[in-house]
DNA sequence: CGACCGTTTGAGATCCTTCAATACCAGTGG
DNA sequence: CCACTGGTATTGAAGGATCTCAAACGGTCG
């Protein structure tokens, strides 16, 4: 299993994992987490960091009531970066049988004090999913159903370019719609109007072509 | 003017900005932002990182048609942590004419390659920052309106702690609104109700006093 | 004073949710 | 092989929270 470890390539940043964690390698240990198994608990203590190997990865809230938030998806190679507090703020859990990747707090926060470039890349790291998060705000605060599922495929388009155009989605509807702040029955609609427009097919449950990607972005926007 | 560098104290996370930041007042530059005025533009290139020394900023992005998302205030003491990318992706204008502390980009570059300890600060800094933002996204995804407001109130309570419970909300109600997703009627109407209800007072239009900060509490959870 | 801008309040419209029924698919056991 | 079952997804109809449009209010500044 442990040639896994090294065997991703896309990345959700311009930064390479792998190199930033080469040094951390060591100390690493790699295992399997099943479908809808945590890899760790809101309220948790934060015993190290992940990074998802091979498979993918939400990491979500619950509200007292079960109202449920995804502030965001994981998948081959992220690393999954937490908070320097003492608890976990958020719960993340495996959308598929995953190889996750677990570096000790201890090794990394050795690593960040000593090492200033490693420190750096994390750093930039931290600033790019910051950003991302802002934009999803962007998502959540202003924009309407069909925009959101929108800017949601077209943005993993770009991330997951496929010389197809035939992408996964590995997560179910519910993942979908907790991530956009909607509700299941709401993106389904929403993916039938886009299919039923041409925009997109859908080969499989878990499968989207994107037909029209420049209409999209269009979309996605609001100017379509 | 150069001594207010060095006056704020109350941070929004734990770390000491001043502490942090000391090594690069050397290269700092203060100046005054008018009310309303930009400190930078979404798609000016990244010239350098400012900090709030006294006053108020806003983050906001704008839609093509006009629609607005604040991603997030900044108050006294905070750095505005910019991603390291070559454009700016969000606008930050000054709430309340403002001082603000300017940092050359290649300054703060230099001292993150070589300073391990402040590399690893402004981590921890972001790190925050990140775990705020997912935050919100549970606030615009999965919140009701008198919720969020709720949660807002609440917040800046257990952030800005006054002795008689009397403080300072700067931005405007369409500011708070393009916060929390919602319309200015809206944030008007539920701050209307939380009055009624003798949960928090309004002294005037930029102050807020929370009476009952325990109910407060419970409603940002929906379990009032 | 009067114009202006931001805020508050009211009434109707709308998008999304809620509730409910049906469809679909994989796995299991007869 | 097929019926049965449980879970997820889709589709439909009705309801509701928030938005939109509109008007009134209130403070500020010339």
């Amino acid at each position: 299993m442990f040639d896994l470890v090294c065997s991703s390539s896309a990345s959700r940043t311009n930064l390479a994992p792998n190199d930033m964690l080469a040094s951390l390698e060591h100390y690493a240990r790699t295992s399997l987490v099943k479908h809808d198994a945590a890899l760790f608990w809101e309220g948790d203590t934060v015993a190290g960091y992940y990074r998802v190997v091979h498979g993918a990865v939400r990491m979500c809230k619950l509200m007292p009531d079960g109202r449920r938030q995804v502030a965001d998806f994981f998948g081959d190679g992220d690393l999954i970066l937490v908070e320097f507090s003492e608890t976990h703020r958020f719960t993340a859990e495996a959308i598929v049988d995953s190889v996750i990747c677990f570096y000790p707090r201890s090794a990394i926060d050795l690593l960040v004090q000593s090492d200033a470039r490693f420190a750096r890349q994390l750093l930039g790291l931290a600033c790019d999913r910051l950003m991302s998060a802002h934009s999803q705000m962007v998502v959540l605060g202003r924009k309407t159903a069909e925009e959101r599922l929108a800017t949601f495929l077209s943005g993993h388009a770009r991330r997951h370019p496929k010389p197809n155009r035939l992408m996964s989605l590995p997560m179910s509807r519910i993942d979908i719609a907790d991530y956009l702040g909607l509700t299941v029955e709401t993106v389904s609609r929403v993916l039938s109007k886009l299919k039923r427009q041409g925009v997109i097919e859908l080969p499989d449950i878990h499968s989207v072509r994107v037909v029209d990607c420049d209409q999209l972005e269009l979309m996605s926007e609001g100017e379509a």
